[in-house]
DNA sequence: GCCGTTTTCGGCCCGACTGTTTTCAGTCG
């Protein structure tokens, strides 16, 4: 049982506690749980194994218990009596906005229905108004809340969240006596996956900001609107909310609305030692009168005595102890970035002509790029045959003297590992080559035995520099990636000296920031790299910065902020 | 149910907004 299925078991136990009426704070502990073995980059497993369960942050001695039982018998009896008590049909209902627990159990108790069908055609015939506590207006919204569901598919992808809030901020920064926009929350942390757009204005007047933000193109319905906050859904179920602040407390406000939740507990207990109540408009003394005004976050750490943290390792996994003892580590930047190390160019499935790919990774102030076409097994992507990589070598060898030191071209290739685990291209070719990218595209089902291994055999090979996109995984679509025993093959890596790819790619982000942040403690190298078919892939590149970033990495962790002639003696070490 | 450099017990954020309400309960972030 891997951490995604332990984390999901967890946040079912803490839906059907939740319903059944348990004290929120017992099903809080399960959430955190929950979201901690998502966070974790080791499998829980390894913990079990060495009996450290209990050192996972959120995890005492009745979750471990429990993960012991799953782990040794594949069941859990505490859940399986909870089922029993609280059908496991109504968790799906807090997916249902408008609906939470109380009403959840309710309507379940009296009307004694259990699926969601049910629970619309109740709605549509009437039924719920009459509870106590409900009318018209609360039924209508759980119709609307059912049919937004549908539209709705699970969180958004990052990728799609950030030109969204993006342009919603464009809009918003256009309005009269508005003087900041900024985005917060999971976005601002930048996520790999969004719940909410959450947006924070700084003006006066929050009145036209919200009038302009009701009437954004493309709103198909307003849940909300006040004074301070408003939220909107688009046509396709994207929901979307801002709090408008007048400029003296945008420091706290932005604070506050960028969380994360976890990271803002930790904050708010210092602000209490220090005899301060930490809120969204400011810090009250908590003995007497006093009010301290924060226009700027800097304001808002400083005045915890802390440095000013960056949104991204705001997860309440060691950044305030970290920023405690100065700490923080300097993280990477998109400029650091020199070489960007998997692209392809029509020789496969790219859009661009290795001329034309390079010139555009030039403008973007690259001064490597590697073209990683892919290799001949991977059929529907073009894969190139070994003796069209004679010709590939030469065009490259022309296309150089026209950039001259420009920028360099790499000859390369992202060589596919095969369902044995045999890579596509024999040894004697790989040598030859200046790069090699390998990567896994198909088979991704594979029991996890197996496929750590085909993911073991590449790492161990001297030939191999840099594992790309190595769990397989998509965003868009949403596609799990394969079943592999990550902190294997990171010691592996670790050991061989091959790099693991941050795929900055939108669709992949792919290592996630858990797993990356796990490479970084092992002493594993990082590549990232745009994986570009188009010149505007190139431009996806600060996604891949933001997992760093969000992986603690600095640019001594990352091949891609190496000189030139460290990456080529680096290259010319591992053959 | 978790946690602890004052605590092994008593906290664990709390305010805005909406709807059904005569002063509040539920949801949400």
């Amino acid at each position: 049982m891997n951490n995604k299925q332990l984390a999901d078991t967890f946040t079912l136990i803490a839906n059907l506690l939740e319903i059944k009426g348990e004290i929120i704070y017992k099903t809080l502990a399960y959430r955190k749980a929950s979201e901690s073995l998502m966070g974790l980059g080791r499998e829980a497993e390894e913990y079990w194994k060495e009996d450290k369960l209990e050192e996972i942050p959120g995890v005492g001695k009745a979750i471990a218990e429990k993960i012991d039982e799953l782990l040794s018998t594949g069941k859990l009896q505490f859940l399986e009596k909870l089922k029993r008590e609280v059908p496991e049909s109504l968790a799906g209902w807090l997916q249902v906005p408008s609906l939470g627990p109380k009403k959840i159990s309710l309507i379940w108790k009296t009307l004694n229905i259990t699926t969601l069908a049910q629970l619309e055609t109740a709605a549509k015939a009437g039924k719920l108004r009459d509870l106590p506590g409900m009318g018209a207006k609360s039924e209508t919204a759980i119709l609307e809340g059912i049919a937004s569901l549908a539209r709705r598919s699970g969180r958004l992808p990052l990728g799609r969240a950030y030109p969204l809030a993006q342009e919603i901020i464009r809009v918003l920064k256009g309005v009269k006596g508005v003087v900041d926009v900024q985005p917060a929350g999971s976005l601002r942390r930048m996520r790999s996956t969004i719940g909410d757009l959450d947006i924070l204005v700084a003006s006066k007047d929050s009145a036209a900001v919200m009038e302009a933000f009701v009437n954004l193109k493309g709103v198909e319905r307003v849940l909300g609107k006040g004074d301070t906050k408003s939220s909107i859904e688009f046509f396709d179920g994207v929901r979307a909310q801002i709090w408008v602040h007048p400029p003296q407390e945008f420091g706290t406000a932005l604070q506050y609305a960028t969380g994360s939740k976890d990271h803002n507990v930790q904050l708010r207990q210092i602000a209490l030692d220090k005899g301060l109540s930490l809120s969204d408009h400011s810090f009250k003394k908590v003995k007497g009168k006093g009010e301290i005004f924060c226009s700027t976050e800097e304001e808002v750490y400083k005045t915890l005595g802390l440095p000013w943290i960056p949104p991204e390792l705001r997860e309440g996994r060691g950044e305030v102890e970290a920023a405690k003892k100065n700490k923080l580590p300097k993280l990477i930047e998109v400029k650091d970035i020199k070489s960007n190390l998997q692209t392809h160019s029509t020789w496969s499935d790219g859009k661009l002509s290795m001329l034309e790919m390079a010139r555009a990774a030039a403008i973007r102030g690259m001064k490597v790029i590697a073209f990683t076409d892919h290799s001949a097994s991977l059929g529907v992507a073009g894969g190139m045959k070994i003796e069209d990589h004679k010709k590939q070598a030469a065009e490259i060898k022309k296309i150089q003297k026209e950039f001259g030191n420009e920028i360099l071209v790499l000859h390369a290739t992202e060589v596919e590992i095969k369902a044995d685990g045999s890579l596509d291209y024999p040894d004697e070719f790989l040598a030859s080559l200046d790069l090699v990218l390998a990567s896994v595209h198909s088979s991704l089902r594979q029991p996890r035995e197996k496929i750590t291994e085909r993911l073991l055999k590449a790492v161990r090979n001297p030939h191999v520099d840099i594992i790309g996109h190595p769990t397989g995984r998509e965003l868009m679509p949403d596609r799990e990636g394969a079943d592999i025993d990550m902190e294997v093959v990171l010691q592996a890596a670790a050991e061989s000296g091959a790099a693991m790819e941050i795929n900055a790619h939108p669709s992949r982000l792919d290592l996630d920031d858990a797993y990356a942040r796990r490479a970084r403690e092992l002493g594993v190298l990082i590549s990232i790299n745009t994986d570009a078919h188009s010149e505007g892939d190139l431009d996806m590149l600060h996604y891949g910065v933001a997992i760093a970033r969000r992986a603690w990495l600095t640019k001594d962790d990352v091949i891609n902020c190496w000189s030139t002639e460290k990456l080529l003696k680096w290259l010319k070490q591992r053959g």
